[in-house]
DNA sequence: TTAATTTCGGATAAAAGAGTCTTTAATTCT
DNA sequence: AGAATTAAAGACTCTTTTATCCGAAATTAA
């Protein structure tokens, strides 16, 4: 098991790929896959979830591929999660109990929940253009 | 994408169950499987992972089933999960980018690493005894 | 307008996870 | 010793996720 889908995880590496591009324009999905090592119709799926949600937007044709879809400042890791794998990982109770929750919660609850809060925040406070900010510290693909 | 796998939750359960049950004798797996709603070959295979790692014990035959294979006490969330799904969500990085690691961190990875920390320590420090003792703030099922 | 390119959309295939079934081995009770 | 019970082990099926394939639609360039 794992955090989040791999997927996500092509979502998130794709974006934060996009946002290190320098220029405005859009990138082909191929030439993305090819540079990240994913295959290449299954990321193009995946995008979808992401053009939907203007996180990215897509063109067909030529000159078309890929790009963020609003500056690198208004997309968070979050945002991206979210789109790909949903909100369960910042809601659900881990252990799923008979009976749980705020009303009978279980010694473990408050622990639980702030730990799930904090990843949702952690999330939301990192931002694409944070990544690439600081990105001499690491290859980011 | 859930943090922990349907096995370990059934597992997790499972112990927590037997926990619960005063007497020391072996309980049969169906009877767990039916109490808890869990398919009973299934969790049949789930618990052998759990009975190679000593933390549970079986008995085949008549009065045979499944107990604790140690005291409340030394059973920690940690083991149980450890045992089941194993240790990568306390070890991989959630980005899993390329070249990354602590010779070359993202700017996340700081925040990363002591959250996965944390979710190891919370877990580590949560026994069965705890949860059973505090166990009328929750059905613990 | 035609040809080339590139995403979109749906169908299909492969792999992994979850769940079922059957046979065998160990144990207890009579 | 024999019958009943229960976990172990392995084969098998079902479902979800991951991955591939192909034709259609949109866009550019000539
Ligand atoms: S009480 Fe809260 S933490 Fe505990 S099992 Fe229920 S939802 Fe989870
Ligand atoms: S540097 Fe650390 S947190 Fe960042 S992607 Fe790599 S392993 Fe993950």
């Amino acid at each position: 098991m794992a955090l989040l889908s791999k997927s996500c995880l092509y979502g998130l590496r794709t974006a934060i790929y996009c946002a290190h591009q320098s220029g405005n324009g859009y990138i082909p999905i191929s030439e993305i896959a090819k540079e990240l090592e994913i295959p290449a119709d299954f990321l193009t799926k995946i995008l979808q979830k992401l053009t939907r949600k203007k996180i990215m937007s897509s063109l067909r044709g030529v000159k078309g591929g890929i790009k963020l879809g609003k500056s690198s400042e208004k997309i968070s890791l979050y945002d991206i999660v979210q789109a790909i794998d949903g909100e369960t990982i910042f809601r659900k109770c881990f252990l799923d109990l008979e009976g749980c929750g705020e009303e009978t919660p279980c010694p473990f609850h408050e622990s639980w929940k702030s730990y799930r809060t904090d990843l949702g925040n952690m999330l939301k406070n990192t931002s694409l253009s944070y990544l690439i900010e600081n990105r001499k510290y690491a290859r980011l693909k």
